[in-house]
DNA sequence: TCAAATCATTGACATTTATCAAGAGTCGTT
DNA sequence: AACGACTCTTGATAAATGTCAATGATTTGA
């Protein structure tokens, strides 16, 4: 479907030139390089060992990143919702295999580029570099922040912390990925929930 | 003593030379734009509630980027070393109040460039730009690893991890320090460590 | 080199959190 | 609408980790 496909090369071009400030230069021809994709639920977009070849951009749907522990367990490390972009960020880089797991938790319409053209429009399109430099800057923020309360916070003070800095979540996801998020077991989850 | 400050210089120097893994130009202009800087242990750059004006290099020492929780307790989110850059990266990019601490663990010879500097060397020069995303993706990596190891693994798994991937941080910090870095108390770091 | 301060270790105990199991509830798919 | 799969909750118990206190060792700065 021609139509839906510029739909969302819309929300991307937006979501450009709003963090850039300004229409940037070569829009069209940057947005035209991504391509679409609709996934299911359950959906993944890269496994443990595998070579990330793309980023991806969330016009519709959430992502998961985690790794699996030694007992199987899930540890999600991120999750990525819409205007958001996901990749292993040094997998990808390198072309190295990646660590973690990235998963659609909810049925999802992405827009990827591939790691050839990336690089092209990161060294020739200074726009683009640009964009890139400020989500890198946000997400290291971010996981900055992640390490100071997973460290620093009781179970209770991150569920807590969670409410407050991210209270969509806490609604959108299921208690067992938050917990996985929060690095507590479920039932754990539930007892300490009443105790709000 | 304008030799010492001239030997700072050049480590830094090479520093960037080896990094862009060529030499850039105007790399007179940008190192004179560092100014030196001799601390003594226990000196603090940056606190709670401070604005962070400066990005730092260590030619010489060690610095602990912390905070400290509800109980008084510090929690680390990271170590720097010799030849690593150090700030509160959104602090300094928006100048912005920091929710964190910069001390010196060691006696420590540092480089810092002013934000005003830094902002200007970014957009003119290409090279520090470059310079600059490297080691922001570098950051951005380790401390996505860091979120993972601390949800992922337990107290002793966590101990291992930092033998295997940073053994140079074991022998060259104290216990306690180590157990503010892994997120676990001093006592059960001493009785971990006899399980090794 | 010495005195003061900090650090490491150990024991006893408290607290937090995980694990296992079972039943009720919810959700998605067909 | 019904089935199956997954999720949430609760209880009982176990394991991991924290806290407090005391002692000896180590380090640091004067």
């Amino acid at each position: 479907m021609k139509s839906k496909f510029n739909d969302m090369l819309q929300v991307l071009q937006e979501h450009i030139t709003k963090h850039l400030g300004k229409t940037p230069e070569r829009l069209e021809e940057v947005s035209n390089a991504f391509e679409p994709l609709q996934l299911k639920r359950g959906a993944f977009l890269l496994r443990d060992g595998e070579i990330c070849k793309h980023v991806y951009f969330i016009v519709e749907g959430c992502l998961q990143v985690f790794v699996i522990d030694k007992n199987g367990n899930e540890s999600t490390r991120e999750f990525y919702t819409e205007e958001q972009w996901v990749t292993d960020i040094m997998g990808f880089k390198n072309q190295q295999a990646s660590k973690e797991y990235i998963k659609c938790i909810e049925p999802c319409k992405l827009l990827r580029i591939h790691y050839d053209v990336f690089q092209r429009f990161s060294s020739d399109i200074p726009a683009f570099a640009q964009i890139y430099q400020q989500i890198l800057e946000l997400s290291y923020s971010n996981t900055v922040y992640r390490v100071n309360t997973l460290t620093s916070l009781d179970a209770l003070d991150r569920i807590k912390w969670l409410m407050e800095n991210k209270p969509k979540l806490m609604t959108r996801l299921s208690s067992k990925l938050i917990a996985s998020y929060l690095g507590i077991s479920p039932e754990t989850m539930t007892r300490l929930k009443g105790k709000l």
